[in-house]
DNA sequence: AGTCATGTTGACGA
DNA sequence: CTCGTCAACATGAC
């Protein structure tokens, strides 16, 4: 489910319920219900993977992890985690990790790290980059701090696309190849986003997933690098070990 | 049926 | 204190 432009779908899916105020609020997160109640959401927000729904003094972040989902309007059988109830609506959620934060996300959150947010700065990804030469490439940018909302198969793409190799240590990446790459998971992001919406991000995958490069005809790689230890599928002809 | 995975956090021991 | 490893959470595709 969760990468960050799925987020952006969820996002956006829920703007309806924006202004609309809570009646009721069950499920067994463990946050305190009672506080929801007759409250009136202010704005429904992301930040990577976090889905954010705002109140007046409050937040709640809403992290769907693995195998989060949720529905509007249905329920699953499955144990419910954080029912909103609205006049005529009801906003479920499933499996997500939930907590409810005093303030305002503003507070807390760097907008300029989020691929899908307008405020991303690449000039910023790379100086915090730049900081980190001797971590794996497929570690950074997994890094939620630098590159918040890419998730492995973004990475997986990325690295493909710019041909990368994902054990390349940062600090041995040309200048013009880091900022490459930090461009593509921005562009990659918003392809994502568009492919995901149509029901079409699969096919679009070229690493991801796959046994055999598409562009050498030959076996992928299948590891699990790094400190992270994610899934990494890459070429070793195609993508370059710096 | 067992394995694996678009993710993150916290406990624990070296 | 830091590092690495593991467990926990929990669902569904294959």
């Amino acid at each position: 489910m969760p990468e960050g432009p799925s987020i952006v779908i969820l996002k956006e899916a829920i703007a309806r319920f924006n202004r609309k105020k809570v009646i009721k609020a069950t499920g067994n997160a463990k946050i305190d219900m009672k506080r929801l109640e007759n409250k009136t959401i202010r704005s429904i927000r992301s930040w990577g993977k976090h889905l954010l729904i705002c109140f007046d003094d409050f937040y709640l972040r809403i992290h769907l992890l693995m195998f989060g989902t949720y529905r509007i309007n249905e329920q699953k059988t499955t144990p419910l985690r954080l029912g909103l109830q609205f006049k005529n609506d009801t906003l479920n959620f499933y499996t997500a990790a939930i907590v409810l934060i005093d303030g305002s996300p503003d507070d807390y959150y760097d907008w300029s790290a989020d691929v899908m947010n307008d405020k991303f700065d690449t000039r910023k990804a790379l100086k915090k980059i730049r900081a980190l030469p001797d971590e794996m490439i497929c570690d950074v940018v997994l890094d939620q701090e630098i590159f918040s909302g890419v998730g492995n198969i973004i990475k997986n793409e990325i690295l493909f696309i710019t041909r990368i190799h994902p054990e390349s240590r940062a600090g041995n990446i040309p200048a013009a190849k880091m900022r490459a790459l930090v461009k593509t998971a921005v562009g990659y992001s918003f392809d994502f986003l568009k492919w995901k919406k149509a029901f079409q991000l699969k096919k679009h995958w070229l690493a991801y997933a796959k046994k055999k490069c598409p562009r050498c005809n030959i076996p992928l790689h299948k590891e699990y690098p790094g400190r992270k230890k994610r899934r990494s599928f890459f070429c070793d002809n195609y993508q370059v070990r710096y």
